[in-house]
DNA sequence: GGTATATAGATACTCATATATCGATATGCT
DNA sequence: AGCATATCGATATATGAGTATCTATATACC
């Protein structure tokens, strides 16, 4: 385990490829032990090369005539991609989105945990699926009582930046945004915008792009 | 409106930003006339050179000294981005985040409608939102009945590659995965991955990289 | 009406990413 | 044990996106 343990700066392709290694990684029967870069490849529809040179920045070397040993690959991706660090993340915005991520149990697979939810509706105060529901007003009372490391916003535009300030006030130093605004943080806090409308453009255009399918 | 009215080509990273213009002109008071290429992109933290490439992909030309018609941005802007056409959707797999999703009412800004959804599971075929949720057999008789545009599948990762074969059977070519599958399917499909892994990924080592906060 | 200026558009350049080619090496078979 | 081969790793090339610089032009002011 040399230089790249931790900390080293992955260029944003690498970040996109790597989860879809894990996830090809992990549905393969345990106990098969080796695969070559050209089986991942065509497997992800990338190039070979392209694959080797991913897998070298996070995990030790391949094996001429066998490939990489999967097991080990899978452990060097979850530690890269940190999902093997207990994550803490409160969400703000309990309305439908909000709500359903607060519910979705899938994410402790990521190594992340939804302790909390608030909203400015002090009405929906209530177990709803899983957890209380808090009023916003004891959102920072919240934080300073407990290590959050993640705020989850799913509030209308209107209200992101609001929040975001809060969230950043209290401490919180990495914001995954839901809603549409655009959000003005301090560089040391890393903001991550879920592009709905990004997603949606592309394929409504597809949709245009090629008029006869087949 | 030249060779660009529809159908070019344009770059990932453009795309990627288009929406992010459309959002902060329609942030702006109406009325107000002209942008400069450099205020939008002191706005949104990017170079005022590659907004005015991005710009010059998509609409009519700026006038020096004034800028860009707000109005006319925010035109090409939808029509490029494909949200000025109507387009129908259905949802499979009715869980936490299918039923927010089918709950959400916001998709009709980006002119997509969620007309129908659809679960294996046929005890929770009944209105629990806002329609009906319809049993999974039924669903390539109502993609007969009626044009479906884009399939949204919102089912576990093992379920996913086998919704996605059936939407494709029924003549889906724009299909919008938030399972964790890695989906194949034909190139004349667009499938558009929802990367919750990849977002959480980020943020996660955005946490670790600067263990020193401020 | 002339002139200074803000701003767009075009061109040239830099940098990063992805691809192709080549050489090195461990494995398995004869 | 020796050799053929599949696969990795390194080097070189190509492609493309982003940036910087320069030129053109419409506006506003004097």
């Amino acid at each position: 385990m040399g230089k790249n343990a931790c900390g080293n700066e992955l260029a944003p392709g690498v970040m996109r490829r790597l989860p879809c290694y894990l996830n090809y990684l992990k549905g393969i029967p345990s106990g098969s032990g080796y695969i070559s870069s050209a089986t991942v490849a065509s497997a992800l529809g990338y190039g070979d090369v392209q694959v080797r040179k991913d897998l070298a920045q996070i995990s030790g070397r391949g094996k001429p005539k066998m490939g990489y040993e999967i097991d080990n690959l899978i452990a060097a991706l979850e530690s890269t991609l940190g999902y093997t660090s207990y994550k803490s993340a409160v969400i703000v915005g309990a309305g439908k989105l909000g709500m359903a991520l607060y519910g979705y149990d899938g994410f402790s697979e990521y190594g992340l945990e939804i302790v909390a939810a608030f909203d400015a509706d002090e009405k929906i105060t209530r177990d709803i699926i899983r957890g209380t529901i808090y009023p916003a007003s004891y959102f920072s009372e919240y934080c300073r009582k407990h290590r959050i490391d993640i705020g989850i916003i799913t509030v209308p535009r209107s209200e992101a930046q609001k929040v975001c300030d809060e969230m950043v006030k209290c401490g919180i130093r990495a914001i995954w945004n839901f809603s549409p605004a655009i959000l003005s943080a301090p560089d040391s806090v890393t903001v991550r915008n879920e592009n709905m409308a990004e997603s949606i453009a592309v394929l409504s255009r597809s949709l245009e792009e090629m008029p006869a399918g087949k």
